[in-house]
DNA sequence: CGTCGCGTTGACAAGGTTCAAATTTGGTGG
DNA sequence: CCACCAAATTTGAACCTTGTCAACGCGACG
């Protein structure tokens, strides 16, 4: 389960983690399984994850339970880069997924060193400081149906535009992402009968955009 | 009210800009009358800013004026650094303001440089994604009255706990930062009610706080 | 075939918004 | 310094969006 590999064994799509570290730095591979805990809230950040197949959620929890979804993490995307000596944030496998991991210490170490880290770092957490920013603009200000139907955009263009877009998250992830409940369900089924999504064979949780600019019409 | 000084002029408390900038790089302060804009969305960003005095607000708007604003910046405060070409939000006096202001170009181009300079640069960053990361859970899952107390504890920490706290903004602008809108008055007249919060003289933008741990147990 | 987890839907409750009125505060000019 | 006007704040009342709770259905899986 656990394969060692090398920076120089660089797939087409494996760009991310290894380009920011330059050379010499070696990654492992790693499987969770649906519903693992890769960190916790608190925990001392030992990686760095890049996701190579599977979804990731990283949130925070209130005392009583309440829980709030930073964000959903996709192939290709890296996270758990941590500036202090704690998580902020737990993350977890939303479904069986096979992740790259580097040292922070290896990573941090390198990027300093190589020409333009500074502006690769610098460009990762402005990314993640951005996501962050128009969330923030959705849930202080938007509405159920304007989250829902920006979130469907938001995945939609995330895996470039598919013809039948995969959610491996359930209802209570999105509710958790968006600040919202059961609306989520509710606003799912009023865009079914605008017919500005559709779902795919029996599953909810795949489903296609017949008409993206009028669902975009909705997200304000 | 253009003067231009430079770095070595450092008096106790503009550590922050000229401790990052390092050295030969000039500052000039200026200053903002209530109201006025100091970037738009969407400008070119030209300068970063130090508060000198006064308070602004950061916020972006939906088409239909729905506002968000993101952050308050008190004296000592810098922001408006941007790693593009565009300022992803816009940024008001909320009161008579002088700031310090130094070119974006020069800063990072020093911070390069100097030792350390990608390290300064990065707690930046991550202490705007972390007010980001802590804002997202507030907006999320926090009710009303829990969002006016952290809102007060948070300017009261800011603020260094002063025997009386100054808000520089206005019912609206707090009802903005929280994703509310007149329920910021009742919660703080709940507040004043349970004696977690007195007004301070005639006017409603002082207050103390006679109970902090009192007022800590309404934030989750 | 039964159980379990997830999703949908309905009925109802509640928290928060909206709109408007009353009150207070602050600013301005004389 | 006072009078007056505009802006901000508070508060009330009705309303509405969203949350809560529960029932039901469906598919997955043992």
């Amino acid at each position: 389960m656990l394969v060692r590999t090398n920076q120089t064994s660089r797939r087409p799509n494996d760009d991310h983690l290894a380009a920011l570290a330059g050379e010499r730095v070696s990654s492992s591979e790693f499987k969770y399984r649906k519903g693992t805990e890769l960190f916790g809230e608190g925990d001392e950040p030992e990686y760095v994850y890049q996701i190579i197949f599977g979804a990731v959620r990283t949130y925070r929890l209130l005392s009583d339970g309440r829980r709030q979804i930073n964000s959903f993490h996709l192939p290709g995307d890296m996270f758990g880069l941590e500036n202090g000596d704690a998580h902020r944030f737990s993350a977890e496998a939303l479904v069986e997924t096979r992740v790259r991991i580097m040292r922070q210490r290896s990573l941090l170490g390198s990027m300093a060193d190589r020409a333009g880290g500074t502006k690769d770092l610098l460009r990762l957490v402005t990314q993640t400081l951005q996501h962050a920013e128009n969330h923030m603009l959705l849930l202080g200000r938007k509405t159920a149906l304007e989250r829902v139907a920006a979130f469907l955009l938001e995945m939609d263009e995330r895996q470039s535009r598919p013809k039948v877009m995969d959610l491996p998250m359930s209802r209570r992830d999105i509710a958790d992402y968006l600040g919202l409940t059961e609306t989520v369900s509710r606003e799912l089924s009023a865009l079914r009968d605008a017919d500005l999504l559709r779902f795919v064979g029996t599953t909810q949780r795949q489903l296609s955009l017949p008409n993206r600019d009028g669902l975009a019409r909705y997200d304000a």
